[in-house]
RNA sequence: GGGCGCUUAGCUCAGUUGGUAGAGCAUCGCCUUCACACGGCGGUGGUCGCAGGUUCGAGUCCUGCAGCGCCCACCA
């Protein structure tokens, strides 16, 4: 029913380019949430007619799999191994993690989340998602490893795609480098330090720092160029306390005389400004911290580390070498009090440290080997494709333009982990034995995908791995997002099925949550643009989140998350999709199960109004009573206005209109067409033809969001599945519903019976006592409808329009708009 | 520090181009009536965050402020 016709041409698509959920952790009320909306558009553009492309994905590429499989089957990958084709993961898991290979571990990370997307699939099939499960595909999958790799060679062929050692941001836990998309600030306690440094003709200046452990780091001081306190020290040299190494003072716009004492420690590398202020100012390096966050050995009075005493120098860096940043800050700060440069005690402070989102300790920064996408210089343009694209809502674009604006750096793609796309590029190996990084061999376009740490480069021989003259791959993989920012060019065929891709590519939208603009959508623009010079699709929809009751965000760590298949069992899909779809594009919605059971009695309440008009057969003919008109014509409006919504993307307008109908269907019309449906004439059937044109339309316009009852009602008495018929056009009602005809008869007539309910409860006149009109209110608006009341109508309500009935003119706008009719026994 | 959004009934939220404040839930009451008790109908309930301004008229437009949330930002 859902398979994406490949045949239809490109006019007829409709192309969605699904978020594919991370299936290493768990699906939560909030994938549920979002991935509705999506499939709420998707089920009106197959009913409008479209070849709707809905492909499910999995995000299965990267850490938290990485992570989950160290744990899962305690193992650890060590890339320098040899692939064992015999490797059996233990029952249970070893106390001390087996080592294995890069192939064999990413074996394990398939295999563990096959299991997975088997569940998920169950889910979203349970939810009703209308997804066109044939065009599945894993982000580990072959396919996504060829398009990654073939958008690298592209980028590298064209220059946009560079490798350079250079101070990177680096998690020294995970032992690998991070981007800036993956970071976040954490507020975190800290000190400041007030340091003495010895100036040349005697004397002290002080400068206060965070982080003291990095004093032998230190290559310059730095102040602002207009600091009158700083002007005779720039171009003289002051000496570091501990270590005795002589550093230049100097200027630098970036140093705020407002922060500590105005002059600020240079340490390769404490923090992002410390790489401009290198980097600009021409610095040496003196790095201590290495990969795994430890603190180097270094022999002072080598070059680079002069220090005018090496010897005590060597003294207290001994101490501070093997240590975390941490540890060597507690040991560093003894010193500095033994030796009398620190002056007073460490003043606590609260300040925000970059963090890489996945990670537990700091950033730091380490120099080393990376791959990068040029960024920086395409900012203009990624500004105009973001004005260009169409966001719903609107204002969710100054998300992407605030982050576009506020990049520093190109994008750093490569990452020191093992479950990932790895880089094709083999290095030659000099007869020294060393790596020639200059010297690639890459793979061709048809070998696609390769793994370089078993596959050899052409020309070589396996036994020349690693050897003098011969080769060895890229250790590393691809960050995920270089992967995911591709998902157009998998979904679309890309190199790969050229017509799927003329038809396809670009899309028409990507669904996607407000978190991830900066890094999946951001990216997937890049990519595009880079790649075919356009966007990737035409609109994009951003969800909100699902709240808790207390307006936090649910996640799994505080503890609320609720279990979607739970929820679905306990309320059934149709009443979740319903809450869901009434959370508006953008809106952060909070997680209500009352409204739950409103969108179960809605679902309910269709399938016994439907009995109800069921009930009653006729041939199909026109529709000519005046009320049946009047009705429909207030349906005609309603399928306008449900369509409009849709087209806009807001889901939640639409279905609003299509419910506020169908109560008052229920509640009035049923009610008026009740006693005429008995009668054996032209009005019955006229009746009866224009309550199942009413539900039939009714029940296409509720389709897209409550897809079960829909189908359940639709099936006893249509040929084919709802969810394949056509959608209500007005052309549909003015077909079938002879004459002009508007919907005030309908509203007026409404309106009397709401007011004889009202009154009857009021008063507390049982329904089986006969009341009559006695007075009735007419607003100018619906003057003329009243001669067309008719009280085999009104009847339905047991009330009579007894002969003195009083008809008063509403009095100018004096009286209320409401009809206020006085009922007497 | 910059940006965006939100603030309307006890709760969750609608409110199109300015024209008498809306829905559902909750609460209270009424009703077995031939689709529906997994129900129906009705009632109560609001200085529209605050202060100015524009206007005949402001929940809606403008300015300022406050609170909340999110995104971003130079760890001295």
């Amino acid at each position: 029913m859902y398979r994406f016709d490949r045949q239809a041409p490109r006019e007829q698509v409709f192309a969605i380019d699904t978020p594919p959920p991370t299936v290493s952790g768990s699906l939560h009320v909030g994938h549920v949430f979002s991935y509705t909306h999506t499939d709420v558009i998707a089920r009106y553009q197959r009913m409008r007619g479209r070849a709707v492309c809905y492909p499910m994905g999995w995000d299965d590429n990267g850490l938290p799999t990485e992570r989950r499989v160290q744990n899962y089957y305690g193992v650890r990958c060590d890339p320098s191994l040899p692939y064992d084709p015999t490797f059996v993961p233990p029952e249970t898991p070893a106390k001390h993690p087996i080592n294995i290979s890069r192939p064999n571990f990413v074996e394990l990370c398939a295999r563990l989340t096959a299991d997975d997307e088997v569940v998920f699939e169950r889910l979203w099939r349970h939810l009703g998602l209308s997804v066109d499960w044939s065009m599945t595909y894993a982000t580990i999958g072959r396919d996504a490893q060829r398009v990654s790799q073939l958008a690298f060679l592209r980028l590298l062929d064209k220059g946009r795609a560079y490798q350079l050692e250079a101070p990177t941001l680096w998690d020294v836990d995970f032992r690998t480098a991070v981007a800036q998309a993956e970071l976040e600030d954490r507020e975190m306690p800290g000190a400041y330090h007030t340091i003495r440094f010895a100036k040349p003709g005697g004397g002290f200046l002080t400068v206060d720092t965070t982080r003291p452990e990095l004093i032998p780091a230190c290559v310059a001081l730095v102040a602002h160029p207009d600091d009158p306190r700083y002007q005779s020290l720039f171009g003289t040299t002051v000496t570091t306390p501990l270590f005795g190494v002589s550093v230049p003072v100097r200027a630098h716009a970036l140093a705020d005389p407002e922060k500590g004492t105005g002059i600020a420690m240079i340490c390769t590398f404490g923090d992002v400004t410390d790489v401009v202020w290198w980097r600009e100012l021409a610095l040496p390096v003196r790095a201590v911290i290495q990969a795994n966050g430890a603190f180097k050995p270094v022999t002072w009075g080598a070059p680079g580390w002069e220090a005018t005493d090496a010897a005590q120098a060597q003294a207290h860096y001994d101490q501070l070498a093997g240590l975390s940043a941490v540890k060597a800050r507690t040991r560093i700060v003894e010193l500095l009090r033994e030796s009398g440069d620190l002056l007073g005690d460490p003043r606590p402070i609260t300040h925000h440290v970059k963090f890489f989102e996945k990670g537990d300790r700091p950033l730091e920064i380490v120099t080393s080997r990376q791959w990068f996408i040029q960024t920086m210089n395409e900012r203009q343009a990624l500004l105009a494709r973001g004005q260009a694209l169409q966001w719903h809502p609107e204002y969710m674009r100054a998300r992407f333009e605030n982050w576009v604006n506020g990049l520093n750096g190109d994008w750093c793609i490569s990452r020191q982990r093992f479950f990932g796309v790895p880089f094709p590029v083999w290095y030659r190996v000099r007869e020294d034995g060393t790596t020639d990084v200059d010297a690639r061999l890459l793979p061709t376009e048809a070998q696609l995908p390769v793994d370089p740490s078993t596959d050899v480069p052409e020309g070589f021989t396996q036994a020349q791995r690693g050897e003098p003259g011969g080769f060895v791959g890229d250790p590393d993989v691809m960050d995920t997002w270089a992967t995911s920012s591709l998902t157009p060019f998998i979904v679309c065929g890309w190199e790969r099925d050229p017509d799927l891709f003329a038809r396809t590519y670009p899309m028409h939208l990507r669904p996607q949550a407000h978190d991830i603009i900066r890094t999946w959508l951001f990216s997937t623009v890049l990519r595009a643009h880079l790649e075919t010079d356009t966007l990737p699709w035409t609109d994009t929809a951003i969800s909100g989140w699902v709240l808790d009751p207390d307006r936090k965000k649910m996640s799994k760590s505080k503890g609320n998350v609720v279990t979607p298949m739970a929820l679905l069992e306990e309320h059934g899909s149709d009443a979740v999709r319903y809450w869901a779809a009434k959370g508006g594009p953008g809106v952060d919605t909070a997680f209500e199960p009352g409204q739950m059971k409103v969108g179960r009695r809605l679902a309910i309440k269709l399938l016994n109004a439907s009995k109800f008009v069921l009930m009653k057969d006729a041939p199909v003919g026109p529709v000519t009573d005046a009320y049946d008109l009047s009705m429909l014509a207030r349906l005609r409006g309603v399928v306008a206005d449900v369509s409009r919504a849709l087209d806009e993307f807001d889901y939640a307008s639409a279905l609003r209109v299509a419910e506020a109908f169908f109560w008052s269907f229920c509640d009035d019309y049923v009610e008026m067409v009740k006693r005429r449906r008995l009668a054996d004439d032209g009005s019955a059937a006229s009746a009866i033809a224009a309550s199942r044109l009413a539900l039939s339309i009714q029940l296409r316009l509720f389709a897209p969001f409550l897809p079960f009852v829909t189908e359940e009602v639709w099936s006893t008495w249509q040929v084919g599945s709802v969810h394949r018929a056509p959608w209500p056009t007005v052309d549909e009602v003015d077909a079938r519903a002879s004459g002009s005809a508007d919907g005030r008869l309908y509203t007026l007539t409404a309106g009397i019976l709401a007011a004889v309910r009202a009154a009857r409860s009021l008063k507390k006149i049982p329904f089986s006592t006969p009341v009559a009109l006695t007075a009735l209110h007419l607003t100018p608006e619906h003057r003329a409808q009243w001669s067309q009341v008719r009280t085999d109508v009104l009847a339905c309500c047991n009330v009579t329009v007894a002969d003195d009935t009083v008809v008063r003119d509403a009095d100018g706008t004096e009286l209320s708009a409401d009809v206020e009719p006085v009922v007497g026994g």
